[in-house]
DNA sequence: GTCTATATTAGGATAGAC
DNA sequence: GTCTATCCTAATATAGAC
């Protein structure tokens, strides 16, 4: 492996479990193992390692995002869909946990991000606009401007706020939270039958998390 | 005014407009014309400051959460006690926009911020148990945990993702929408009157981010 | 209480040998 | 490509005169 990629590799971890403010160019070169000159000879700095890492970001983001615009998505899909958007955020978490500080320091990328956002929120609109069709979903195009609106936030902050209500909590578990808790957004806007599998899924969501707290999983 | 309490002011108001990490004990001095040991006189340092402002923040917050507990709220009151809780957030909503980062380096102030998001729920917990009382509200228990966690996330993250989404907006529009957000999550739950009261607000909405706007407010 | 001047430190960054 | 040694800068903090 490439020491540029080990960089950028070891750069994401420690971002992601210390906190991109509190790793600074030295950290990673003592924790790969090299000098912090052989560092800067592969990046100009860390602002650059960063936005490497915001483009890796965006680009498989964005692909994610496309999904439901070009297939539509029936509700078991869109509920898987939920679990990969939020393990994708989850891997570039350090992103969300700081991003009023790091956006403010980026023009560049502040503009990128918003224009995530909006993906984000069209993909949720898509896919609310197929329940609808599939009469999944009941509700007014003024309720799905606002579901969409909600999801989105939700999916921004959740990892953040999960830290302050749950902390040190296991990934999978926190992730469960956040589609139950999406789900719950969602659930009274849901058909009669749909109540149903909203119902078998509030099960399934506490007995994993059952599961997963006794380490089992 | 006292020297001390003018350097906690102009702090605030310069950690709410720059954002607290860009903003130096130079520059709390240079603003105020007073000289950078004349501030370290008075306080030992920037993160001393911090606190005080959170002590304050703290202060004020908790008695603003105790009101519903102490006296039942109708939905009129509920509505405005919206206002009071996201007017005292966006006071100091420097410490809102950098959560992470100001918890991470202060635990006692961590362990604080947290109890102080539990009393938040609390206190949307009696307020939702009231409006059930009223008839209202129709939800579950288990509905009612979920909306008053929702309503915690929103409040928490509300000015941040404005930031995102609709930068440089007025603060009252800002605010506006963050209530008339909350009441779209509720509004599934509403009774059959309150549905008329919240369609009703959804209207005075929409006229007041117009008229904000429009520079006449 | 307030100032000026200066010390300390940490993090970011470069030069030049190997 | 990698290392060692060193520099630069910005932010924090203190000492001592007034």
């Amino acid at each position: 492996m490439k020491t540029s990629d080990r960089i950028l590799e070891t750069s994401l971890i420690l971002f992601n479990e210390e906190g991109e403010q509190n790793v600074t160019t030295v950290d990673i070169a003592n924790e790969m193992d090299i000098s912090p000159g052989n560092l800067y000879y592969h990046f100009k700095g860390k602002e650059v390692i960063i936005e490497i890492l915001f483009k890796k970001f965006e680009a498989e983001m964005v692909s994610i995002l496309r999904a439901p615009a070009k297939k539509s998505l029936n509700l078991e899909d869109s509920w898987f869909y939920l679990y990969v958007l939020f393990e994708e955020i989850h891997k570039f978490r350090f992103f969300y946990l700081n991003l009023t500080d790091i956006l403010q320091r980026n023009a560049e990328m502040e503009k990128r991000f918003k224009r995530l956002i909006k993906l984000k929120k069209e993909a949720m609109e898509a896919i609310f606009a197929t329940l609808l069709e599939m009469d999944a979903v009941k509700a007014s195009p003024a309720e799905i401007k606002q579901l969409s609106d909600s999801v989105t936030l939700t999916l921004i902050y959740w990892f953040s706020y999960q830290s302050l209500i749950n902390a040190n909590e296991r990934t999978n578990i926190a992730i469960h939270r956040g589609v139950y808790y999406i789900m719950s957004l969602i659930g009274p806007y849901f058909g009669a039958k749909q109540q149903e599998f909203y119902a078998a899924c509030q099960e399934l969501y506490e007995a994993v998390i059952q599961e997963d707290n006794t380490g089992f999983s």
